[in-house]
DNA sequence: GCACGAAATCGGACCGCGGTCCACTTTGGC
DNA sequence: GCCAAAGTGGACCGCGGTCCGATTTCGTGC
């Protein structure tokens, strides 16, 4: 087991941190290196893609020792997180804050096909990244970015009064916009993104309430 | 990439093998070491536990060398694979040719929702081989033994006469069934069995029509 | 300002494992 | 018995991850 990584900065949902005042603080030099390596993550990834980007690589890229990744970062797939945070950050702020139909305003319903709709828009652009960001076991589900979205959807859900259990229901949903999935969908069977869609609203018309 | 693995007796779905006479034939030195590897295998898993087994002791238990592992199972996802093999044949059988309200003979939501049991007990016995067993990203969704459970509930969705994207549906209802979320439900979020299979009853119910 | 010491941080040698490679051996049809 | 094809095994490689002695940072006392 990989000892907690000191990374303040992504260990909560990035959307929820501007209401947290200053979480930890962090020496200069640390925060330099950080600085260093994701700029040098972020070049690489973009370079050569994500999966072809090892650790010894972004380190030697940064001018940073191995060992300080690790410390950073935790393992790979939290290099590949924070990667992502800057991203996620944006469309959390578009569903949580942003106009409607995906922010506040609309009804539920609209809310969450617009959800399904920004997610499947997403996992397509950033596929390679994020499903590098994506640990294995069942350890992908505690993916702290993942935390925002089960509270949205279920906000969502308790919001426009389904009956049953909305914990399971959001996990339902959330299954079906499964990164690795969609990219499966999309790629090995052939299915066109208009469909995929169409099963999204489709799939949420069944759990909702008329 | 790997090569592809000559594992002719668990490329296809093993429960669709009894049709198939011969696949190809297998030197009998390569079927013996085959042999030789799946009970070592099994023997370390039952001892250390699936991911504490590593190639190398699978081949020394064996008396064979790496490359041979390699060989004959492409990789490590593909040794776990053919471990389950027996078990899930067992299952297979299960809900294809045996008794309802699993196999053949009660109406396709009873069998539906019988399945959904039937796969949520082996998930729970069988976590760590299952995950084990497991690829990461995408390719997750490739795994042959997965092809069955996607024939079998998309042929009872259609018996059943549900309207809509029969094989979108069938995604999500496997969604549900996945052993990480599965695993992860049940010891980090301590949800209880009972309000698993709950939730099961409740998504059938919800995708097929009264 | 400055010296100092504890604590945080750094970096690269090191380890283990998954996976590849290829020269050598075995098999089995002829 | 011969020989092409199939199979073998262990040296080898690359990468993720760990470890620990060396180094830097920064609050403290002066």
């Amino acid at each position: 087991m990989a000892a907690s990584p000191s990374t303040p900065l992504t260990v909560l949902p990035s959307a929820l941190l501007p209401m947290v005042s200053v979480v930890e603080t962090e020496r200069a030099d640390a925060a330099r290196n950080r600085r260093r390596l994701l700029e040098a993550a972020q070049e690489l990834v973009a370079e050569v893609g994500a999966n072809q980007v090892t650790m010894e690589a972004v380190a030697a890229a940064a001018q940073v020792g191995k060992g300080t990744v690790f410390r950073r970062f935790g393992d790979r797939v939290g290099l590949m997180v924070a990667l992502l945070d800057l991203n996620e950050r944006t469309n959390q702020e578009a569903f949580m804050f942003g106009p409607p139909p995906l922010g506040p305003g609309a009804p539920p319903r609209e809310r969450l096909v617009a959800f399904g709709e920004q997610r499947m828009a997403f996992a397509a652009e950033h596929k390679d990244v994020l499903l590098a960001a994506e640990a294995c076991g069942s350890r992908r589900y505690e993916h702290p970015a993942r935390a925002v979205l089960v509270l949205h959807v279920s906000a969502l859900l308790r919001e426009a009064g389904v009956e049953g259990d909305v914990e399971l229901l959001t996990e339902t949903l959330l299954g079906y916009l499964d990164v690795a999935l969609l990219a499966h969908l999309r790629e090995t069977r052939d299915l066109p993104a208009e469909r995929l869609s169409a099963g999204w609203a489709d799939l949420v018309r069944r759990v909702l309430p008329a």
